[in-house]
DNA sequence: ATGCTTTGTGGGAATTCAACCCATCCAGTG
DNA sequence: CACTGGATGGGTTGAATTCCCACAAAGCAT
């Protein structure tokens, strides 16, 4: 299904109106049916573009997990963090459409989780799977806490 | 593959524009296809600059790893570890085309993880495998602290 | 219902930046 | 002392990005 991966580091710049431009190099890549995105609230400073698709099965698993453990009784006592969790997973993502030459406006409701004012700047991430958009402080922030870590990452995953 | 160790330390100054000119003793047994090249990030102050091919020893055949287990949908569970780790992956380096006679343009996001600004000067170091640019301070700084065991390390490695 | 205001969309103009190419300068050499 | 090759500087072109404005759609108040 999906084939490439997505990688490179752009730095962007908000419009007026809280748009940002993806990179061809990113979006291309990326596939999108007539711009139809998922858009989802990562961390603070972090929101992740997804191909639908992708999203779609990526939500897919993670539900089917859960309906494992409900009816394995295993939350049995915790079905009120179910819910809870289940009204997150509602805010946590939403359906966007990338206008023309692929910009994305960024929603009402995740202007402010991502912290940003119109007109400032954003760092453009290619995450492999999906497309990220950080708050540079946040990005740099990131780093230092979490390259020391890469190459134990890189193994435990390629080996 | 590649037989030609590089060695040889030469100070360049990038001009106004963030070019550095690679020596020809460099450039020559790096054995570029058409300038094609890897620019990483080594430490804050140094870069490395690697045969596109020979990089692709090195990374791409992890890559295509990770890639073929996605595809097999063997981290189905475990996206978001592929994910931070592609957010890594995609700082750490970069392709990059060395233009006309050997020089190097060091793009956006690099020059500040050298250290850089036009005009300064940069060693260029000739790591055996890989050519590297240093910022003149962490190179002394380097040599300062590395100098010392440099013969153990010789030893071990010719041994 | 109508007009005003706010928010999203499209697209053109202006600007920035990198690729390309050539000119100059300098050192080493015959 | 002219010549050669490498290093640096700079102009021009072309593409990509940002800035800005006009238009459309939706919401609100009168």
């Amino acid at each position: 299904m999906e084939s490439e991966l997505l990688f490179g580091e752009f730095q962007r710049s908000l419009d007026d109106r809280y748009r940002v431009g993806i990179p061809a190099d990113l979006l291309e890549p990326m596939d999108l049916q007539s711009g139809q995105a998922v858009l989802a609230k990562e961390r603070p400073g972090c929101l992740s573009l997804w191909n639908a698709g992708l999203w779609r099965q990526k939500m897919d698993a993670s539900i089917k997990v859960l309906q494992g453990k409900i009816q394995a009784g295993r939350l049995e006592g915790r079905l009120n963090e179910v819910q809870q969790l289940g009204r997150l997973l509602s805010t946590r993502h939403r359906d966007v459409k990338l206008s023309d030459r692929g910009r994305l406006l960024i929603p009402e409701g995740f202007r402010e989780f991502l912290q940003v004012e119109p007109g400032d700047d954003a760092m453009v991430i290619g995450a492999a799977v999906c497309v990220e958009i950080w708050r540079p402080n946040a990005w740099v922030d990131y780093l230092n806490q979490r390259m020391p870590r890469f190459s134990k990452l890189f193994d435990k995953l390629v080996e």
